[in-house]
DNA sequence: GCGCAGGGGGTCG
DNA sequence: CGACCCCCTGCG
């Protein structure tokens, strides 16, 4: 049964920042500018209209405390972004310009998946391959009229064999995607573990057992979908913005990734995760 | 028009 | 440091 919960209030939130900044993969722009997505067993449409935000779809749970914690409403965006535009002028900008993103709170099997995918891929194809993979193993639900797939848990994405992930387009990826569902399968490594190891580093390094998982993989899955808001993943984006704002090198290849991680950590602190999205969806849409 | 490099939110050997 | 699967883009 369809419910509803109305926001108010909603500074700090705007759908097409959230959705368009490049942490998540299964939601969809509608024709009224609203979104609807899919996210653990619920489809919810995102409107915002003046300063509210109306949140209506078919939930597992009450619809309030669903839509509060994944899209993180409790916490106080309007201090994170008067604390980072203290920081420098191209913050500021940057904050100017994506005044509404904010973290989702992800399930953490899907982002270890999804960002295996990620590699080497660009956006509407990665977007293409979740959507095939969801609508073979996961289950549907339907919500107005159309048909929606939720993402398989790791017994239903055991089922699929490395040719059956290579027939869904996957490409060199189903190999990586086998692998680490097998592992946590046999419990070689498990969620329960990698949601309360509290030591950003040593859970990098788990992480990293993953077969697909390198560092900025792992940083994508810690910032999106375990609240390591101090982490700061570094793509061929953030590389280009980091150096023409700060390091200047002709060539943004020759910078190490060393070295943008130490500035990142000197400049944003505990707050690198955040200040990485700002930046990234500032240079990549502008 | 069509064919062919070039490259995409990296990882692995 | 090059290859990797696939798809889309830009150029000739």
């Amino acid at each position: 049964m369809e419910q509803r919960y109305i926001w108010e209030k909603a500074n700090s939130f705007e759908p097409v920042h959230i959705f368009e900044c490049g942490q998540c993969f299964r939601w969809n722009k509608e024709e009224d500018g609203s979104y609807t997505g899919i996210f653990r067993n619920n489809v919810v449409n995102v409107k915002k209209e003046n300063n509210k935000v109306i949140f209506e779809g078919i939930c597992e749970d009450d619809i309030e405390n669903v839509c509060k914690e994944y899209f993180d409403l409790d916490t106080d965006y309007d201090m994170i972004k008067q604390k980072l535009s203290n920081i420098d002028e191209y913050l500021k900008a940057s904050i100017e310009y994506g005044s509404g993103i904010r973290i989702l709170n992800q399930d953490l099997w899907e982002t270890i998946i999804s960002f295996i995918i990620s590699a080497n891929n660009n956006i509407p194809r990665i977007k293409g391959i979740i959507e095939r993979i969801s609508k073979k193993y996961g289950n549907k639900i339907m919500f107005r009229g159309r048909e929606y797939y939720t993402f398989p848990d790791m017994n239903a994405l055991g089922k699929a064999s490395v040719e059956d992930l290579r027939a869904l387009g996957l490409g060199f990826r189903d190999k990586r995607i086998y692998e680490t569902t097998k592992m946590f399968l046999n419990k070689e490594i498990t969620l329960e573990e990698l949601k309360e190891e509290e030591d950003t580093s040593i859970l990098r390094d788990k992480l990293m057992t993953l077969s697909g998982v390198g560092g900025k993989v792992a940083d994508c899955i810690m910032l999106f979908s375990l609240k390591k808001y101090d982490v700061f993943p570094i793509d061929v984006w953030v590389r280009r913005v980091m150096n023409e704002l700060y390091i200047k090198e002709a060539d943004e290849n020759k910078v190490s990734k060393k070295l943008i991680q130490k500035m990142a950590k000197e400049k944003y602190e505990d707050l690198a995760g955040l200040a990485q999205q700002y930046l990234f969806y500032w240079k990549r849409e502008a």
